[in-house]
DNA sequence: TTGTACGCGTTATCAA
DNA sequence: TTGATAACGCGTACAA
C-alpha cells in the first residue's frame, strides 16, 4: 500500500500519473475541469499510493487551517469537560478541528497558551479561562484571530461573548430563604483561587445578607472532596446546623455526606446547595439542589457564534446564560425548575 | 474568499530591522551566532511589530508540528476525559499541543478521523476508541505516525499500547463472593454497543459462572441514569434482591437508588458494583465498590510512552493496568483496597 | 557573523 | 482542459 519512507506528495502523485501536480489539485479539491479519464487516472495512482494532502502545506497555501484554538483550565472538572464536549459537537459538524491549550492556575501560563493560539495559526479562538482579562482578550483578537469568550464581558469586530448570570438566581434564593422563614445560618464556601464565578457569587452573597441584615459566615475550604468531607467531620462535631453554600457538586456532596456521617439530617438540620451544578448532583442521596447552566449548551452556543464570526455574519456578540434552580431534596423551601440532565 | 489584514512575516521583520530574513530567524530560534546589538536589534522590531512566527510555516519547513493527535470518542464520560487530563499535563510539560478528534459510536467516523489525523501532519497519535481496530492503527503508523493506543493490543515498531486488566480481578470478585456464601443472584447489566471493555467483561462473568455452575442473569439497561433509574425502579417493584455488576458510576448509581428508594436495604438486599470506578463512586451513599484504574494515570503514560517513541528510545511497547477493587459499602463480601482519588 | 538561495507541500494565476 | 510558475512563511546548508 505505502512505503514506510517519507510522505507522498502531490509532486510523487503527479508524477507517477504523467501529470502536472495542478492537475492533481485540481482532482483533489474538485475545482476547475478535469477531463473524466485524466481524473480517473489521477484518482487511481492516489489511491496506489496512499496519498494524503499535507494539511498544514493545505493551511499555509489557503491561509485557512479549519482549526480552532481552545484554552481552557486543565483542572479535571465535570463541567469544563461537558463545555469542551459542547464545542467539540459543532466543530465536528462544521469541519474544524480542535487544538487544546490547557492552562494552570497561573497567570504566566495562560498569557504564554495565547502567545501559543496566536502562533499556531488557527482560524479561530474559545476561551474559558479566568486568568485572562479583557486585555488578554483583545490582543489575541488585535492578532486578527475571531475569538469567542465565555465567562468574560468583552466585545470587539472580531469578538463573541459568552455570560453566565447566576446573581438573580442566587440573590433570588436567599431572599426566598428568608422571607419563607429560614433560620439556618447561611454559609458561604470560600474555596481560594476558585475563579471570578465564585468570587463573584460570594460578593454577591454578602451584599445581599447586608443588604437584608441577616448573619452570615463564609468557611474556607478546599476544592477536593476528601478534604471537605474531613473539615466538615470535625466541623459538623461541634456545629451541628447551617445552610451552606458550595461551590460544585462534589463540595456540596462532601458537606452533605459529612453532615449524614455525623448523624445530621438532611435537609432538617443541614441545608446544601451547590452553584456548578452538574448531573452528579442527581446521584447522592438526597439529591443535591443546585443551580444549573447547560454547559455543554455553552460549548455548543460558544462554536456556533464562532463559525458566525468566521463567516462574517454574527449579529449578537453577547449571550447570557441564566442559572436555573434545580430543586433537589438537600434544601427545604426553594422552590425551582426540574432540570434534564438525559 | 476575502484579504484579511495581514500576518506579520519574518521577511517585513527582516526589512524593518535592517538584515536579512536568515539572521532574523537564527534570533528567533537562538542558534547560530548573531552579535548581541543585531539580537537586540532585531528583538526590538519583533517586539515593535507584535510578530509570531508562524506555526504553520515552520512545522512545514522543520518537518515536525509538536502537535499530537487524540482520537476519543465524544461520548461524555469522566473516565475519558480523565485519560485527555492526564494527557494534557505530560503533552504541556513537553512542549506539545493537542489537537482533538472527536468520534462518535460509528466505526464510519471512526475512520475518517484516521485520515484527518493522517493529513493533519501531527507528529504522533493517542488513540482510545473502541470503534478502531488494530487493522486501523496499522495504517495510521503506516504513515509513519507513532502512535500509543489504548485498549487494544497492537504492537509494531512506531506502535505503543496500553492495555487494561479487568479480568483477573473480576473473576476473582466472582469467585470470592460465591466461596464466602454469597446467595443473591448475581445480574449483568448489559449495554448495548458500549465497547469492547465492557463486552469482554459480560463474557468473563458469563464463563466463570459456568465454570462454577452457578445460575447468573443478564438485563439490558440504557447508558444514561435517568433511564435505568426508571427502569429498576420498575424491577424492584417485583425482584427484591440481586448483586449487580455494572457498567460504570452512573450506571451503578441508578440501580443503587431505584433499590433505596424502593425501600430495600443496600447491601443487604441489593448489592451493586460499578466496572469503571472514578471519583463519584465515594459521593454515594452507600459508597459505590468499584473497580478502579487511575485513567489519569494512564493519560499521562500514554503520552510519556509517545514522547519516548518520538525519539525513538521507547523500549516497552506494551504496558498493563490493573483493575484494583475499591471497596464501598454497596457490597458485602468484597475485599480490596482504598483507592485515593484524591 | 551575515546573507543567498533553495526546499517544505500546497493552492492559485496565468498562458498555452 | 492542462501545465508552468509564483506565492504561502519559515528553516538551513552554503557561501561570502
Amino acid at each position: 500500500m505505502k512505503n514506510e519512507k517519507d510522505r507522498v506528495t502531490i509532486y510523487q502523485v503527479a508524477k507517477a500519473a504523467g501529470v502536472s501536480l495542478a492537475t492533481v489539485s485540481r482532482v483533489i479539491n474538485k475545482q476547475g475541469s478535469v477531463t473524466p479519464e485524466t481524473r480517473k487516472k489521477v484518482e487511481d495512482t492516489i489511491a496506489r499510493l496512499g496519498y494524503k494532502p499535507s494539511g498544514l502545506a493545505q493551511a499555509l497555501a489557503t491561509n485557512r487551517s479549519t482549526n480552532i484554538g481552545v484554552v481552557i483550565p486543565s483542572a479535571n472538572y465535570v463541567y469544563i469537560s461537558n463545555v469542551l464536549n459542547g464545542i467539540t459537537e459543532v466543530a465536528r459538524e462544521k469541519g474544524y478541528s480542535l487544538t487544546l491549550f490547557a492552562t494552570t492556575h497561573s497567570r504566566e501560563e495562560a498569557i504564554t497558551m495565547i502567545e501559543k493560539v496566536i502562533s499556531s495559526h488557527v482560524d479561530g479562538a474559545i476561551i474559558f479561562d479566568d486568568q485572562l482579562d479583557a486585555g488578554d482578550i483583545s490582543k489575541i483578537a488585535s492578532y486578527n484571530v475571531p475569538t469567542v469568550v465565555i465567562d468574560e464581558k468583552v466585545t470587539g469586530e472580531k469578538i463573541g461573548c459568552i455570560m453566565f448570570n447566576f446573581d438573580t438566581t442566587l440573590a433570588n434564593c436567599i431572599k426566598l430563604y428568608y422571607s419563607r422563614g429560614g433560620t439556618k445560618k447561611m454559609v458561604f464556601l470560600h474555596v481560594h483561587n476558585a475563579g471570578r464565578l465564585l468570587s463573584h457569587a460570594e460578593k454577591l452573597f454578602i451584599k445581599t445578607h447586608n443588604e437584608l441584615g441577616k448573619e452570615y459566615n463564609v468557611i474556607n475550604c478546599d476544592d477536593s472532596y476528601a478534604r471537605t468531607y474531613a473539615q466538615f467531620l470535625e466541623y459538623f462535631k461541634t456545629n451541628r446546623s447551617g445552610f451552606f453554600i458550595c461551590y460544585r457538586d462534589s463540595i456540596a456532596a462532601a458537606v452533605m455526606n459529612a453532615a449524614t456521617d455525623s448523624g445530621l439530617s438532611v435537609p432538617a438540620d443541614v441545608e446544601v446547595l451547590s452553584l456548578v451544578g452538574t448531573k452528579y448532583a442527581r446521584i447522592t442521596r438526597p439529591a443535591l439542589t443546585c443551580f444549573n447552566i447547560d454547559l455543554n449548551e455553552v460549548g455548543k452556543r460558544a462554536m456556533w457564534m464562532l463559525t458566525d464570526l468566521l463567516n462574517g455574519d454574527l449579529v449578537e456578540h453577547s449571550a447570557r446564560f441564566d442559572a436555573i434552580l434545580s430543586r433537589g431534596d438537600s434544601t427545604i423551601n426553594m422552590s425551582g425548575n426540574d432540570v434534564d440532565y438525559h
